[in-house]
RNA sequence: GGACGCUUAGCUCAGUUGGUUAGAGCACCUCGCUUACACCGAGGGUGUCGGGGGUUCGAGUCCCUCAGCGUCCA
């Protein structure tokens, strides 16, 4: 047996266990034993180029504890990585990299050539997140690692563009889109941040073709030469092709159909239109109409067939439609250019600072600018079943109220554009016939074979035909991912990855800003593709979604690169040790609720396993290592004669403990299974119980059974917080010789590890054994193997173990308030009932001990020596001073003002006749035995006091 | 404008279906290197549970209302 080091060292540990495991290939997803239980998780694919962030770490720690927990139960876990190719984001940085280094943009390359160079960027920095995951410890299965951009998972993303087609889901249309002019393509409503935005708005006057008439407040008749109109885009007034005014506002209606002259651009003359879309209480009720360059413009255009004027380019400069003035321009100049001219030709009234919402490409951060482009565009399907599975709990969201913003999402859904104007994704398989014009095709063209050829493969005669140059919205691919991964389309692949198994998944956790991007959509597309024919409960990809928080700074704010308040997970990891970075950050992460990062916990969470640690290493140096090897060859060390009141509350407080998790574990309650499993290792084990077993050694009988009750505990603790701290577990597990499972556990298991090392060979083998080969097992088990051994809980016993324990620490309050706190050379006495001196006394070696004093004895009077009453008598201390009578009395006098102030509460309640009357018998019992405790101690206290003098 | 969340010790947060004197970690103060651990041990102080109102024998917990902070949707 090797010995355990003075410190726990994570470094070299961690490295050691990650290989070994990768070696006996822990983590490959077993093929299930019939009955046995599946738990599978799905990645949420990180960015192919990305770095391991914060967030990350919470997230993945997360995943990695449900699937080590789920291995611990005997279940076939299956946890699937991989990467996602994230359209946007990937293309964006190899184009900036390629004007930094080349000076060349992507159109200088063409296609081929730069999406050969993306893959060359993704070969070089791609999939660093993974191995960066493996030093946190994930236990993913590796040999499963996907992309969505490898071949197959590209052929599925393909597959469900036509199925989607061939239904008649997907369609091309000329609409307005999300536009963003640094990226140069089309955004879904999702990618669009809205954003307070200060700016102008500007007042004008739009003057009357021919001059009519107004009545003012009371009833004059005044000339009227023009309109006012406020607007924040004056640069789009040569675009304008309206003014429209609400159809009811009297003010309006008898200029509706006249005519205004647009102030920008040609001196044409615009009409007054009429439309409800009109807010008559914006500014002075009339709305300039720029079909082209916004959305709710375009409506109303639409409905009045007006013409659509597009003044702004591509990438979002003005053309020479915005006039001889603005044209090249870039759009925000142009604005204030437009607004100089107005001045200068008195269109302008005034230009008043203004805040309004405006929409920015969350990808590029500028604000996106509404166009009339050609796009394909995708109707959900299953949006009905979709929201169906999560009103009836097929899929449960936890938190649950994020079910209604879901559900809200769903209930407001639009059609999603597709379409990507980018090179680096899945080009879209449709190819258009030579010579067909693609701005004006029909619906009915899209679904003629002659035009349009739609297929994986494309056409048997490709010189005939032109494929379309978009490439699919990322989240068009990862909608997929959950059974994309598990083989989904091809079903040999899908046979190969047991799909029938691992699908539905059981877990997916993630953050709740992609609820829409991702969770909705994998949703209906599992409902729509994974299983058709299948009952819902087979089509659902997940069961349960739990939401982890966002990981921000001290002050709040998210982590950010340019904030620079991120720090780098694999610092904390090297300062730290994964495992306590892992349960420093599980401690502060509740359910749901946005984590405020803090790098003391994550000290706090290395202490911890360094608390571990040593308290392993003091059971080895406590006496010799016995077998170990199973729970039932510990348990059989267990001698029940030799049980005391500590045993039982020490092994009641595990059974606590093991419950305890198991519903942390169904509720996905990390915060508070953490917080559990400190408290009871700190508290019950290391403060108390390792600490009386120190006294109980001194006898040799009770030394083994002491020992073997450490061993009992130290095993399942170790098994309850391997999934929190897989490194140091597994190599105390090892040190400490728990290499085995029981016989019953290799029995259940026989069969169910085709795909590695069986169990038998193992042993025959002599193969290292991991901790994850252990079977955790219930309270219930455990209970029950205790009871087979005779071991009866004696419920009792926790209270009796209480007492001593505050007896304990008054004794110690006593010493220190005299300043002898370090000296264990201390007398006390104590002047008690016969039952309570029996208690006490039975408990001498472990209260002087713990305490630190010489003895302990029965004193037959009361003494003239300092004293404190505890619950199991009143105990006076000999340092061989003289007493200090004044400082005395202030002690105990202040002691009794707590008292009296409580039993005064006390008596009020109970004196209180709706109080007894309707209050719960327990609780009545509870108030009326305080009371009398209390009424006790306040006695002893005022006869402390007297005795003073 | 709508929806949701948060507000408890100096800081970060627990506090299950209402029920003893509201807890933990960190920080802080005092003492201690007592043969597992100074990455430690012993002891200690700290709260009108955001404000106001209500229901109840009893409210941090339930209801109403107001305020502040935050997020999402429009």
């Amino acid at each position: 047996m090797p010995e355990i080091s003075k410190s726990y060292e994570p470094r070299d540990v961690e490295a050691k266990w990650y290989a070994a495991w990768q070696e006996a290939k822990c983590f490959s997803a077993p093929t299930p034993a019939p009955g046995q239980e599946h738990y599978t998780i799905v990645i949420p694919p990180p960015n192919v180029t990305g770095i391991l962030h914060m967030g990350h770490v919470l997230n993945n720690t997360l995943q990695d504890a449900l699937i080590r927990r789920a291995r611990l139960e005997g279940k076939a876990a299956c946890w699937i990585p991989g990467t996602d190719h994230a359209g946007i984001a990937t293309q964006t940085m190899v184009e900036k990299h390629l004007k930094k280094t080349e000076g060349k943009g992507r159109r200088d390359l063409g296609r081929e050539e730069f999406l050969k160079r993306v893959w060359a960027w993704r070969g070089e920095k791609g999939d660093h997140i993974l191995k960066q995951l493996r030093e946190l410890g994930c236990s993913c299965d590796w040999d499963r690692t996907h992309f969505t951009m490898d071949p197959g998972y590209s052929r599925a993303v393909l597959t469900s563009f036509i199925k989607l087609f061939d239904q008649g889901h997907i369609y091309r249309g000329k609409r307005m889109v999300n536009w963003c002019p640094v990226s140069l393509t089309a955004l879904s409503d999702e990618e669009v941040e809205m954003k307070p935005t200060k700016g102008h708005i500007y007042r004008l006057r739009y003057e009357l073709v021919e001059p009519s008439t107004t009545t003012d407040a009371e009833g004059n008749t005044l000339p009227l030469t023009h309109l006012v109109l406020e607007t924040t885009r004056p640069e789009t007034i040569a675009a304008d092709v309206a003014v429209a005014v609400h159809p009811d506002d009297p003010r309006y209606t008898h200029l509706v159909g006249k005519k205004v002259w647009r102030p920008l651009g040609e001196r044409i003359q615009i009409p007054i239109i009429a439309d409800k879309a009109v807010d008559p209480a914006f500014a002075a009720g009339a709305l300039k109409v720029t079909p082209a360059h916004d959305k709710v413009d375009f409506e109303i255009g639409q409905r009045h067939g007006l013409p659509v004027i597009d003044s702004i380019n591509a990438d979002g400069t003005m053309n020479e439609l915005a006039g001889p003035e603005l044209a090249g321009l870039e759009r925000f100049a142009a604005r204030k250019k437009a607004a100089e001219i107005l001045e200068q030709r008195g269109n302008l009234i005034e230009a008043k600072p203004y805040e309004n919402n405006v929409g920015y490409s969350q990808r590029a951060g500028v604000p996106i600018e509404p166009r009339l482009t050609q796009q394909w565009w995708l109707r959900y399907p299953r949006v009905e079943e979709a929201k169906a599975v999560v009103r009836d709990g097929l899929i449960r969201m936890h938190p649950e109220r994020w079910s209604k913003v879901y559900l809200n999402w769903l209930e407001n859904i639009q059609d999603w554009c597709i379409s990507r104007q980018l090179w680096w994704g899945h080009r879209i398989p449709v190819w258009y016939a030579k010579g067909v014009d693609r701005e004006k095709l029909t619906e009915a063209d899209l679904r003629d074979p002659k035009k349009i050829h739609v297929s994986l493969d494309g056409p048997a005669d490709p010189e005939n035909w032109v494929q379309e140059d978009d490439v699919l919205d990322t989240w068009a691919s990862s909608w997929l991912w959950p059974f994309a991964t598990l083989g989904w389309p091809d079903a040999e692949a899908q046979a190969k990855a047991n799909f029938s198994h691992f699908y539905p998944t059981t877990t997916l956790a993630t953050g709740a800003d992609i609820i829409f991007f991702w969770v909705a959509r994998m949703i209906m597309a599992g409902l729509e593709f994974a299983a058709p024919g299948a009952s819902i409960e087979q089509r659902i990809p997940f069961k349960h979604v739990y939401f982890n928080g966002i990981v921000r700074d001290k002050q709040g704010r998210k982590m950010s690169k340019t904030l620079g308040n991120s720090p780098d997970p694999l610092d904390l990891i090297q300062k730290y040790g994964a495992d306590g970075l892992r349960f420093g950050l599980l401690q502060i992460a509740p359910l749901g609720q946005d984590v405020k990062f803090d790098e003391d916990r994550i000290e706090s969470g290395k202490n911890f396993c360094n608390k571990l640690w040593n308290a392993c290493r003091f059971r080895q140096m406590s006496g010799p290592m016995s077998d170990n090897s199973s729970l039932a060859a510990i348990l059989a060390r267990i001698d029940a004669k030799q049980l005391d009141d500590d045993d039982h509350a020490l092994l009641a407080a595990l059974l606590e403990v093991q419950a305890l998790l198991e519903k942390c574990f169904a509720d996905f309650e990390f915060a508070a299974a953490t917080q559990g499993l400190y408290t009871f290792f700190y508290s019950d084990f290391c403060d108390w119980y390792v600490e009386v077993a120190k006294a109980r050694f001194a006898e040799p009988a009770a030394r083994d059974h002491v020992l073997a009750v450490q061993d009992l505990v130290i095993r399942q603790f170790l098994l309850l917080f391997e999934p929190f701290a897989p490194f140091i577990t597994e190599e105390l597990w090892s040190l400490l010789g728990y290499v085995g499972s029981s016989l019953a556990d290799d029995r259940a298991r026989v069969g169910a590890d085709e795909n590695r090392h069986s169990q038998a060979n193992a042993l025959q083998a002599n193969l290292p054994r991991f901790i994850q080969d252990a079977r955790i097992g219930t309270a219930e088990d455990l209970r029950g193997a205790l009871a087979e051994r005779n071991v009866h809980l004696d419920t009792a016993a926790a209270g009796r173990v209480a007492k001593l324990k505050a007896t304990v620490t008054l004794a110690r309050q006593l010493k220190a308030d005299k300043a002898v706190a370090q000296k264990r050379d201390v007398l006390f006495s104590v002047v008690a009932e016969d039952a309570t001196w029996t208690a006490l006394d039975s408990a001498s070696a472990k209260f002087t001990r713990l305490a630190g004093a010489a003895s302990l004895a029965r004193a037959a009077s009361a003494p003239a020596l300092p004293a404190i009453v505890t619950p199991l008598g009143t105990l006076y201390l000999d340092t061989g001073v003289k007493v200090d009578a004044a400082a005395e009395r202030a002690r105990l006098t202040k002691e009794l003002e707590a008292v009296k102030k409580h039993i005064a509460g006390t008596e009020a309640r109970l004196g209180n006749e709706s109080f007894t009357s309707k209050a719960p018998p327990a609780v009545l019992e509870g108030a009326r035995k305080q009371l009398a405790d209390q009424q006790a101690k306040r006695a002893e206290l005022e006869r402390l006091l007297a005795a003073l003098g």
